[in-house]
DNA sequence: AATGGTTCTGGTCGTCAAGACTCTTACACG
DNA sequence: CGTGTAAGAGTCTTGACGACCAGAACCATT
């Protein structure tokens, strides 16, 4: 074992990188988890669907330039969830220089309405499936980020608060329950969802309020509010559908 | 909603960084979850325990980075695991320049030898609960880094083979156990764990060989080897103490 | 007003995983 | 040959979870 070394100063002796934060902005569009993809400007890749992103500042943290380009390409000033989730350097993965990209994962809730009047040509929101199997060529190294980012949010339902970011302040048990359904590709049962959730305390909140029925009729839903407890966890587990032993 | 319009690429237009890749090396010793410190010896911090680190090249790929920082400083050519979990970019966090670090968490099974073959006062292995608990005082971020490394291995614990990776080739179901009960800080039934690893097949395949009784007597353990399922998950799940509904 | 359709909501029931616990087996040591 | 220790096998209880059914509350149509 050597003693650490390596760190030394000069500043001629290390190779000088640009740093990018992109971020892969989800939305539940009618049922399906989306991504916001962007048409790029300018080369490389001009004139392809990409994912946004920017160079990082040297007076910002990762956090705040995500945040910085979140804002500029959406207007919206606070996601409802905005986490890094993996770092990109292959060499190469940019034509033209050396880059190193930290992609975060943001879930916006709105987001329908804004793409909606924007020029159709510059932005558009695809399902995350049409992406993952290869329908939509994206730039750079994004479809592989975007594969990523998916992956982390699978995980992140079952083990943090996720599921709230995709719904509104209030909800009925039905829009989280499509959550979970959406990013698991799984049906779950709505009267077992309920008593998952409401079982115990801390997760839901009932505000005494109902919502409309929906088009379809139906008895009106209770309307909630998420409680504290999904700070440190989610109230049900991903399905096991393979019978444990994997394969 | 505006267009990407930010990845000029003017080379003046982006501010330079330099990029390294810090890993955490988790190994186990006498039951408790460590990580291998190494002294610094130069400024910023000389003389200060840090994790190990050092530039990433423009001909590598991040993994590649961390694959040779791993065999620079320990001699070991393949860590058992070697996984990105996060990247460190706040302004200040290297008084001297604007440095992203990219950090890995990396697991080995026999660093407890080679530590002791180097001298004492340039390396260490210290257990995390004293970095977490700020009873070392760590270089530059890194005792955040070292922390949030912990939590993505309590996590992958229940999600991955992680645990694997921390016992050899061949090993005791005890030995298997033993990390899930330093990862998670709890203890697991003997009998009760053997029945959730062996009941369904793909986890530990029997290798019909016994390994010599501990140095307390009792019954030599069967030997067992990693089997496929490890690829896709875990065979236990944290147990939740908190009573479902957190608070 | 009655009827059928839809969704929410509460209840039941069987299955199975998870823990707690006990007992047997196989070694080392004196 | 007993005694101590840990591995490994068996039993039992609890409760979580999923499947399913039934009633309630609303809409639309007749």
């Amino acid at each position: 074992m050597t003693t650490n070394t390596s760190k030394g100063y000069d500043p001629a002796d290390y190779p000088p990188f640009a740093v990018t934060v992109d971020v892969v902005i989800f939305t539940m569009v009618d049922g399906a988890l989306s991504v916001l993809l962007v048409r790029r400007g300018q080369e490389p890749f001009a004139g392809m669907w990409a994912i946004p992103g920017g160079f990082k500042l040297p007076t910002e943290s990762l956090d705040d330039a995500a945040r910085r380009e979140l804002r500029e390409e959406t207007g919206v000033d606070a996601a409802s969830l905005l986490v890094q989730f993996g770092a990109y350097g292959d060499p190469g993965r940019d034509p033209r220089m050396n880059v190193v990209t930290v992609a975060y994962l943001a879930v916006l809730r709105d987001l329908e309405g804004i793409v909606a009047g924007t020029d159709a040509a510059d932005a558009q929101l695809v399902p995350v499936e049409r992406i993952v199997r290869g329908k939509v060529a994206l730039a750079f190294d994004h479809r592989r980020i975007v594969r990523d980012a998916v992956e982390r949010v699978r995980r992140d339902l079952e083990s943090t608060g996720l599921a709230t970011a995709f719904v509104g302040p209030t909800f009925t048990l039905s829009e989280l329950r499509a959550v979970y359904e959406a990013g698991w590709e799984v049906e779950l049962d709505g009267a077992n969802f309920r008593r998952a959730v409401t079982a115990a305390a801390g997760w839901v909140v009932a505000t005494g309020k109902r919502a409309a029925p929906g088009a379809e009729g139906g008895k009106p839903p209770e309307l909630f509010r998420a409680g504290r407890a999904w700070k440190h966890g989610a109230p049900i587990r991903r399905p096991r559908n393979t019978t444990r032993g994997g394969r």
